[in-house]
DNA sequence: ATTTGATTTAGAATAATTCTAAACTAGGTT
DNA sequence: AACCTAGTTTAGAATTATTCTAAATCAAAT
């Protein structure tokens, strides 16, 4: 039905069985979504995406299944200035960059255990579980898709 | 009449000259604010705040003033996640850390030059003009201020 | 004094997101 | 198999931070 791997068929489920949620149609639908095209979409985004291969989605239900999504771990929000929240299913820990030109966010990779580092110049009584690393710039041409 | 200091009076009406706008009582009044109490307010705290210095600025005011700031380089906006951008007035580099229990905002201070390297991790074709470092956690009891 | 353009102001408009309450669905139980 | 119950989906209303609009005010320069 929908077109999740069987991995990420798996993945999904047991992530939302271990948050004693349901894994739903939509919900595999909205995943597969983010899956299949990772440019950090808008809930917008998502929803006319995922109506398209589902057509009587609604934007609620969109809302809902990004919300669950995150909240079992396997998406993660981006939040960019004042723009609308985008969506991310990469894991990893990774850097954002956000071009001023065209808008697009992109994955910026990082060496293995630097955003863990980071959290180093915190003083002592600060515990992060949490680091986000976000640079806003432009991009030489070339660089366009 | 508003609490500036000379110092910063002189700052503020340099920044605006600079970028061709005037300065006004309003503008001073605000950024007064902003620079007495340095706990990154939100655009209400900081019209509340306002007010009670000036007690007929509108809301719109505050919000022009606030942009005015920012676009002459004195102030920051802070966003984070999707909660009312906030207003910074420390120029120098650093980072932020969300308290997940309070919600508060604490800057950071960060190494001489840690913020400028983090952008070294970018491909060639990305190029930097803002890094943005934000944690997110709990702080141990003791401080809360 | 007058003009001109910037600024302030109140209130309306916008837009992303959340809320609400009703309809639907699926598993687990008799 | 029909039934219950709780979880989920849905459309539309509500919320909220922010921006827009247009009129009033102000201030510098003629």
């Amino acid at each position: 039905m929908s077109s999740l791997k069987q991995m990420d068929r798996g993945a999904l489920s047991d992530a939302l069985d271990h948050s004693g949620q349901r894994t739903t149609p939509q919900r595999e639908t909205v995943f597969g979504v983010l899956l299949d095209e990772r440019d950090h979409p808008t809930a917008d985004e998502v929803y006319s995406r995922t109506k398209s291969r589902m057509p009587t989605i609604s934007m609620a239900t969109v809302y809902n299944c990004l919300e669950t999504l995150v909240s079992c771990g396997l998406v993660k929000q981006v939040n960019i200035e004042r723009e609308p929240t985008r969506y991310c299913p990469n894991l990893a820990p990774h850097a954002h960059f956000h071009c001023r030109d065209t808008g697009r966010v992109y994955d910026v990779p990082v060496p293995e255990g630097m955003m863990k580092d980071l959290a180093k110049v915190l003083p002592g009584e600060y515990s992060a579980d949490s680091v986000e690393l976000v640079f806003r710039g432009h991009l030489s041409k070339g660089k366009n898709k």
